[in-house]
DNA sequence: GATCCACTTACGGGTTACCGTAAAAAAATG
DNA sequence: CATTTTTTTACGGTAACCCGTAAGTGGATC
């Protein structure tokens, strides 16, 4: 049973209906944040008053707003808040739509549920809390399928670390001598010249710039 | 005197949060559709039972779910809303941060207002409404500064052109042969190297790479 | 330690991009 | 219409990137 809920949210206009909506929902307590520093204070005094949370739904982006803020965004405040209260469970609420991102939240954040601000978001909140409520997590239907069609191209860590700075503006010639300074093997340019090559091919791309869009655009960089 | 709304919005969550701030506003009449679509035919039908509509709230990008849409943005319902009603106040309602493109919108598109999905947002939007009903324009304050501090460097046409083929993957002798087959001047190779190189110092970056990534986040790509 | 295997590196030739200079063309000016 | 100014183009040398082949390295297995 549900009957704890925090939201973490910096739109006002999404925290205002969320809050509806756990109204419509009989919730006994709702407390709401803008930032995410506050979120994880209060969810630490309620684990200390013995009268834990019993949701967390959350953004992903929190936007800068002069206020000094610790916690940056939705992805260090999970993890922060699961050290506190490991049995947390976590709903996010964002309109974050790459399915790698996603995914990426279940797997590696092992989050329970995700709803999109997107068309019938305050109707999917609804199934997702009363899904979370049985214990069950909540996998959006329209995900299921994008996961499937998603380019399952994985990028290596090597990988990543070439793109980016290429999209730096580093040559291959220099990134080279930074992997050479950084002891990160492989480090030669031939190896470089071949990975892009590899992956250009296995993406269907002819040029370095196609390729650091698409990363950008699949949240890589 | 602002009396009758029509808010267009795929957010169930941004509509509803809307159309209680219009309440909250006391407008006499609030319709609020989630298509660009009825938008449209709303405002027509309004116009034609000479009883238009005094605000058009909209978002700018909406999703696709399917439902055949003509109309497929903020943008365009716009453009369309303005040809049915030219002197429609239109405020636009979006997470958009790229000064360029709210710039664009105020100086393109004469919006009258533009308030942005973030964190005191419900406040702004009534701010906003407030000054729109005494016929002022409401321009974000926080927007004055950021137009100012931004890379105000402009990209011709040409410019964009070749940027875009470039990302496309073609190469920069395919990109002089492309325009040349399509009537483009200049389109000798040498302008086009010449153009890039010229682009890349006024920006300060030594790979196209970059470039490509600069105007993908300015909303030129 | 010998053999195999996968991975990494070195090297070389071909292509494309980079960048300066100078000629040619077009546009602007008087 | 001649002249100046700007823009576009052609050309050439250098550097970076592309891509194949061959040599080298390191780890696993027996």
């Amino acid at each position: 049973m549900i009957e704890k809920v925090i939201i973490a949210e910096d739109q006002e206009f999404a925290n205002l209906s969320v809050q509806r909506t756990m109204e419509e929902l009989q919730i006994r307590q709702t407390d709401y944040v803008f930032y995410c520093d506050d979120a994880l204070q209060k969810i630490k005094i309620a684990k200390g008053k013995q009268e834990p949370y019993d949701l967390l739904i959350t953004d992903l982006y929190f936007e800068e707003d002069g206020t000094a803020q610790k916690i940056a965004g939705g992805f260090d405040l999970i993890k922060l808040a699961r050290e506190v209260q490991p049995d947390l469970p976590i709903l996010i609420l964002s309109a974050e739509s790459r399915p790698a991102t996603i995914d990426m939240l279940f797997k590696q954040f092992a989050i329970n549920g995700y709803v999109r601000k997107a068309r019938h978001d305050a109707k999917e909140l609804k199934s997702a809390v009363e899904k979370l409520a049985k214990g069950e997590s909540y996998y959006p239907q329209a995900l299921s399928q994008m996961v499937k069609q998603v380019n399952t191209y994985e990028f290596s860590d090597f990988d990543i670390n070439i793109i980016k700075l290429i999209s730096q503006g580093y040559q291959q010639k220099e990134i080279s001598e930074y992997l050479k300074k950084h002891n990160i093997r492989p480090s030669s340019l031939s190896t470089i010249e071949k990975r892009l090559n590899q992956i250009r091919e296995e993406l269907g791309f002819s040029k370095n710039e196609q390729l650091v869009l698409f990363c950008k655009e699949m949240g890589i960089l």
